[in-house]
DNA sequence: ACCTGAACACCGTTCAAGT
DNA sequence: ACCTGAACACCGTTCAAGT
């Protein structure tokens, strides 16, 4: 950012918390193959940055922390432009579909936000959400019961559509994996009704879906 | 089950799919620490089954396996008795409560359902949640859109009540550990709203609020 | 202060060998 | 068929040592 370190003519690129932020999130971003990718592994970071363990320690606390803090970068840049003017519900429309394209831009992310301990991007999400209700005139309970059916309808969809996200393997398309996952419902369980939503998961729609899903929550809310 | 290995009078407990699933629900149970605690290893099935990892791969495939059926397996138990007599949204209201309860007797559940690959327990959810909906006369993408409202929700929650969750280390009570996570939010973000939201949530009653969730879906795919 | 890299205490999984 | 346990290829984290 600043224009300091101006002696080697190749800077030697000097180590922060921010650069090992976004070789984190470079890293997943590739991470994405057809196979069960590992994640972020402190030793792909070590490689990527070049540098040793006790380097990367001296910034971040631990992996985990890291991780978290990745996921919650991502958001932090998908929540762009929310256009005052309109009414609280369509701005709840229009946070919740940014939300869905930062997830499925970046598959990781779902998950991520269902990790243990504290995960700073629930919380931004949570934030987005209770500051929409409240301007909504929702307070106290009434808040909260609607700020966490909306949060968790999220953070469910996020967690579930890791697995069928666009950005995936190179070799694998969207809709062979969905298929695959079909598969594996129809021959884990042969009821007709799980045949049946499996039918509809291989050619269905994951974002017109989940803003249903969202249109659902805000109809029980202001009905 | 059948009554073989009449031998030894102390007979050796012959190792068993299902025994090492029970095991393993155990050692998930035990295993809820005030610290984040490890969860299901290998080493601690070898020791409370006094036996060697290859004996334990020759009935499960992998560790991943293993803790989505553990999971499926408690869900499975926990839909004991729906009154048929009841309609649809009730039921759903019951069947919900179960669920939560579920969660809330096993606090790693919650975390399991929203892990990578096939979780057969997300499928249980899904459905019995799509039967109701089918019995309520919804069908096509109107049933989907709703079971996954429904169903996403509950993974949401589920997740997140994992950090909260009654079941948990003998030492600090659930009233510390909601505090503890409400001035975690409330250090991070210095936001009024946050900190209207952390109060809420340090007093609060999660089962009272998941159940407020499932109302509000339930009014929005009624309305 | 910042960085290196060996060492440590873990993981899950495999597999030759026993019965 | 069922089980044993050493070996392997990984993890994240720590820390004495360098500059």
């Amino acid at each position: 950012m600043t224009s300091n370190t101006p002696r080697t003519g190749r800077r030697r690129h000097a180590l922060s918390k921010e650069r090992i932020l976004q070789a984190a999130i470079a890293i997943l971003d590739e991470e994405v193959a057809d196979t069960e990718s590992t994640g972020l592994t402190l030793r792909a970071l070590m490689a990527r940055l070049s540098t040793g363990s006790g380097a990367i320690y001296h910034y971040v606390a631990n992996m985990d922390e890291l991780r978290a803090a990745a996921a919650d970068e991502v958001l932090r840049l998908s929540f762009a432009d929310v256009p005052s003017d309109a009414d609280t519900m369509a701005r709840l429309r229009i946070v919740a579909a940014e939300i869905f394209d930062s997830l499925d831009a970046h598959s990781w992310v779902g998950a991520q936000l269902t990790r243990g301990a504290f995960q700073p991007g629930a919380l931004r999400i949570w934030k987005v959400i209770g500051t929409e209700l409240h301007h909504f005139g929702l307070t106290g309970a009434a808040l909260t019961d609607a700020g966490s059916a909306l949060a968790n309808f999220i953070f469910g969809s996020a967690a579930q559509h890791t697995l069928t996200s666009r950005q995936h393997a190179n070799g694998t398309d969207r809709a062979a994996r969905l298929e695959s996952v079909a598969n594996q419902w129809r021959s884990f369980d042969r009821d007709p009704i799980v045949a049946d939503i499996a039918d509809r998961l291989s050619e269905h729609d994951d974002r017109g879906q989940f803003l249903a899903g969202v249109d659902i929550i805000l109809r029980g809310i202001a009905g």
